[in-house]
DNA sequence: CTGAAAGCGCTTACAG
DNA sequence: CTGAAAGCGCTTACAG
């Protein structure tokens, strides 16, 4: 038996669609109807079919389905740098939700560059990828953006905004969850806050210094310049910005980084310079990275559902392709998580002293 | 003239290979010749022909050809967890190496999962992919493995192997890593050393502990099995399996790691017993990660490119295609990096004082 | 629910 | 170097 099965399929060519038909003793037609799982096949019949395509090792064919249907369960993930640990998260979010949707996620790494960016891109449609979620690279064009989605399939970008492209963007709300921790931190009494980390050319970056700058305006605090350090925003970036920060002024109390890796470069830096976050100075981070609260102090941060914006994600996706419209773009709810890394200062820490 | 492009563009269906033809003037078999790079068209018609593309805004369509020819330039990476940074590094290597040899490398991410493995692994058969990399899930069954390479495309394993499979593995050198490792603890002055993280069912952990086992015996130093504590291989499994570990012993002087994210959980636990890795206690990593260099203490670890396991793969790939002969496993060398975080002890340490 | 026929857009011999 | 013809393995109307 088992030896009968190796013959037959080694015998030769891979079994069809015609040879699934024969075995099962129906028409091409109708194996096509159970292989695409069509309703109203009789359940003798599905039957039959799938035992002869186990039997024969049958391998459904997609480049010919897709040929001729011009249909693909491929979607791509486009993701600007696969060493982002958040960006990991919201990767395998997505990948949850689009299997349930009966898609194969594939994911492209396109490593922050847009040339890599624009072949990659060019590849998939030559693939014929029925969706795309791209967290475009710095520098993206917005009118190639909008031309992919124009000329294509359904195209959501996540977590990075490109400014005059027309394509829906789901992202957390930075603005928000930035000022949320500003305040906290000067709810704790400190004055003179820095901002370290991130790149000026990304739009995230944009959205939480204004987060950041607003909080301090709304309390009458004043922004010097040079206590706003962009920087790599992996965590050796996070370590040189704090020490310029630092270097320049000392007397900063409290630090709120780009991104909870920053904070991790920042704690790195503060301990070399005998500083103990929660203690000496206060930090807070972005992303709540699982991490997080492993660091010792826990890192106050803010908390970004990756789930959440996977689950926005994949909706627009299919709005896109069942309504033929193109999508709002969604802002994913933010939550400050406070743990250990911040101290009260000044009259406040007095006060409670 | 941007008029007129745009209109013919959305004037009714996709260019074809015809309507490339008709413009350029040649016929269907030149304009497929041109467009599979083939040698001996001349350069006046090549300069036709791409002419011709850019005008129509013609896409290659890879369902068509792949069905006609059965190639494809698709190889898929199939990720065990992509949120191990070590493995996204490797992932990285493996893009740049495929992209040069003119593949589309697609990830595929499987969570830790034989299931999701295995219905993966059978999308991609139906998308008749070129090769396989893969990061064989925990409890994947060999025959499985074997069968895949068997009846389909090249395979090959990384970082882990799978007993019994037929197939090459690349792999970094788990034994000597860690009995470089442990051997330069020895050398510090070490002998009540404790082995953590690491899952057991995975052969990665089977071999570092292999090495560990064999420094110490060498050394004529017995290892308690309660000084073995396996745990997940995320940082909170390091942080776990080391209070476990000096809870049970406290005269532990120094810890092995099974990976750097383990020692970063242990760094955490050491902290909050008031413990200094490189001071009171000594660690070390394996992976050599970027951030390693950036802990406070720089972590001592093995170094493994992830550069080479990827060129090392690659090649293993094309061997498998050009010749129809199935290579050879590889190690890939390992480097013992020695930073700040392990400290002298006993005798030793006395003299040095 | 089933069968015979056409066709998706390429590549592949093969003749010129 | 080029052209006409066949065919890859499906799905899609369409007739029964």
């Amino acid at each position: 038996m088992a030896e009968s099965k190796k013959t037959r399929r080694s015998s030769g060519r891979k079994a069809t669609v015609i040879d699934v038909a024969k075995v099962a003793g129906v028409s091409k037609s109708t194996v096509s109807l159970v292989l695409r799982g069509n309703a109203g096949v009789k359940a003798e019949t599905i039957e039959k079919v799938n035992q002869a395509i186990r039997e024969l090792g049958y391998i459904y064919n997609r480049d010919a389905a897709g040929l001729r249907s011009r249909e693909s369960n491929l979607v791509a993930i486009v993701a600007n740098d696969l060493a982002n640990p958040y960006l990991a998260q919201v990767i395998i979010a997505l990948e949850g939700q689009l299997e349930r949707l009966g898609f194969m996620p594939i994911v492209v790494n396109i490593n922050e560059s847009v040339t890599r960016q624009t072949d990659m891109v060019a590849s998939l449609k030559e693939h014929n990828v029925a969706g795309y979620f791209i967290t475009p690279a710095p520098d993206t064009d917005a009118n190639w953006l909008t031309e992919l989605a124009n000329s294509q399939h359904p195209v959501v970008c996540l977590m990075r905004d490109v400014e005059g492209a027309l394509v829906p963007t789901v992202m957390p709300d930075n603005r928000l969850g930035m000022y949320l921790s500003t305040r906290y931190l000067i709810g704790l009494g400190h004055e003179r806050i820095a901002f370290i980390g991130g790149i000026a050319s990304i739009s995230d970056y944009q959205e939480r210094k204004e987060g950041f700058l607003q909080a301090m305006n709304e309390a009458g605090l004043v922004v010097k310049p040079s206590d706003i350090e962009p920087s790599s925003t992996k965590r050796q970036g996070g370590k040189i910005a704090l020490n310029r920060v630092l270097d320049r002024a000392p007397e900063i109390t409290a630090i709120v980084c780009f991104t909870d890796v920053v904070a991790y470069g920042a704690y790195t830096a503060l301990s070399e310079r005998g500083l103990t976050p929660g203690k000496d100075i206060a930090v807070v981070g972005f992303d709540d990275l699982e991490d997080s609260r492993l660091m010792s102090p826990a890192l106050t941060t803010v908390r970004v559902s990756a789930e959440d914006i996977g689950q926005m994600a994949c909706e627009r996706l299919q709005q896109w392709r069942e309504n033929l419209t193109v999508p709002e773009s969604a802002l994913v709810g933010v939550e400050l998580v406070v743990r250990s890394s911040c101290c009260s200062v000044g009259k406040k820490a007095r006060g409670l002293a």
